[in-house]
DNA sequence: AATGAATGAGATTTCATTCAT
DNA sequence: GATGAATGAAATCTCATTCAT
């Protein structure tokens, strides 16, 4: 793609504009596809966002269902590819590993925007099926295989019980996956904020807790 | 709704008919909705699923937008109470309700049909708020609160660590949850059917393993 | 037609309802179309005002656009034919005929539905043409002539000015006409009701006054 | 309406023609709803005549319904206002003045399209209670209380008989009434065009001589 | 590069008409 | 003869997309 989203690229003086544009209206339309699922969206609320008019959108992508596949497709990635790195670097027992790693992930997610991507694929991908699959291999399949590596890696080790580490490293997941779920179905209803932050530490609690292993005396 | 079953009338041919018309719409919105999402679904796709045409739709419902709302208020009510009474009457330890509860969900969220439904809320939730709170405070909540009373009423007992309640009842759904959201998203896509069966007895074992109070010799 | 309206009729036995049917729906038939106009008109309403079902319309008329021309076609004439028979008996001075003769016109006009009738064909007769040409040469030419024959004979014997008939004719009945409008328009909203039985007296009164001839005494 | 004219832009190209449209698209809808009524129009009627296309109406106006509504409001009260002044600021009998009101007010609905808007109140009266209410309040009452205070005024002058001057005004008015009627109901049928302007100098006369005092001697 | 007026395909919805009972 | 469930053509309205400016 000719316009990769800059959502980071610091370009200045009044070329800046210019090379923001595409990653301006990505910005938007994450926001408005998450809101409204991809049919109900409509390209004049996107461009309102980003501040443009309709026309503005098409001459960076050439159809709404275009901008909807570069925002799935090219906004992951570079994150994940961050965090694998981490993982292999990281020197320690997998005990510490494993919190790391599943905090990394948390953190991620956490943000507004970057928790409505799993919404808005998984909302999708009936009609998108292309990019379920995607979804599938580059970021769930890989994630899941870092976490299921740490799971191997603590189980071969003796840290954690003996358990089939795919399990375990759904396991992990769910709980971060059900409090993004939350807070993008219910979060506009709620008038008490729930501590997503002290949820997350119970389940660490307990997770440890129970894949430590039999006679482990800690 | 006025499609209560009218009890005296003998109800033959296309009365018998009339009668079932509603609930085979509602079922056949349920897999469009679920596939498409509300917006891109067609009037035209449910009908023809029900075995119609477009417009006997409109004999039975107003309009898209109320045969969506009767799906998502009138589909879950009467299994949720089914589950709360099975609840209440359970005598025996904490532990085993626990596993008897969270089964129960577990077995009843199998159903493909029944699993849609969640997932159509969570797609939905941003373009129709009212149903989202409805959900939020008729089932999830419901739900949630029953998984909570029993792990407090297993922390009193002592056969749980003590652990905030509201945490713990998340982290027993969120592995459910999950699955649901796994099947209703990939499923289409996979080749080995992933088996959400033995995770759930994975999840069971280290769950439980997790809420075992300190020096419990089990 | 084989189904000539029997609004007079006076069949007995139950074989009454069956005769009277036709008559039954096109006497509530005008009343729909009237208020509604003949597309906003509904079968369904049609059907409920004369107390049968959709259905029943069409075991008697072939279409929606049937029964209406059926309807602006043979509820007239007779009526018609009758004052018609009236003025041409009629022995006496020409004033007293005209008088004689508005008051007959006006008071045919009093009754609701046929005051319906006119305002319907008003307000089709773009979308009827053929309807309309069936109304000017059939009705308003006939109704026209009598008083235009009147006026002439008037004339001729010196009751009335020298005035050209055709157009006396028309002011004679544009108050009568001005008034059916008026009620089949306004009268849902008015809360005292105009006395269109004074205002005919008023117009009675100016106008024989206007067409007395010059010298005249009375 | 958001409509008005903005004056600042030099309104070149296109531009001058999206101040234009409303009125264009208006102008359109006037003749095919006199011709059609209401319900039968088609947007795409309305739009052809506009020469735009169906979408293009809705970028001016929100709905069928509210082109017809803008149509029967904003079209009316400006001309009426006019006659109004012209009245006030007359000087001279009353006959005169009448004299010129009336020929105003039939010069006025001589114009094609204004003698539509009338029909068309007429005809969707029923489906439009409020644009009823709206024209009696601030259309018909407005002209015949002009009407009705000539005529009061002429009575007092000694120049009209004593007569209910609110029945006098309707009298007034009832032949320029008809003539609209007859002109936007039968005229595609004529092949000899009544002479309407002939009618009026007939009505004028025989309405002059009948509303002359008693003994005068003109 | 940006705008926003205009287009027209496609969706929802209505309702005259049919026909099995 | 009567019913009313079902049909499907036709209308309104929306909005992605185009293109003159």
């Amino acid at each position: 793609m000719s316009h990769a989203p800059t959502f980071s690229k610091p370009a200045k003086g009044w070329t800046r504009r210019k090379q923001a544009r595409p990653g301006e209206i990505l910005e938007a339309a994450v926001s408005v596809f998450a809101e409204k699922g991809f049919a109900a969206a409509r390209m004049e609320d996107i461009a309102a966002r980003a501040g443009v008019t309709k026309g503005t959108i098409y001459l960076y992508f050439p159809s709404k269902e275009e901008v909807f596949k570069t925002l799935a497709r090219e906004t992951v990635s570079v994150a994940l590819a961050a965090v694998a790195q981490q993982v292999r670097e990281f020197k320690g027992p997998s005990r510490e590993l494993l919190v790391t790693l599943l905090s990394s992930i948390a953190a991620f997610l956490q943000d507004k925007d970057r928790a409505m991507l799993p919404k808005i694929i998984i909302s999708e991908s009936g009609n998108f099926p292309e990019l379920a699959r995607f979804w599938r291999s580059e970021v769930v399949d890989k994630a899941l295989a870092m976490v299921t590596g740490v799971i191997t890696q603590g189980v071969a080790h003796g840290e954690f019980r003996s358990l089939p580490p795919e399990h375990v490293a759904r396991l992990c997941v769910a709980p971060i996956i059900l409090s993004l779920i939350w807070r993008t179905t219910f979060a506009p209803l709620e008038t008490i904020p729930f501590d997503h932050h002290r949820l997350f530490a119970t389940h660490l609690d307990v997770l440890l807790k129970g894949l430590e292993p039999e006679g482990s005396t800690k």
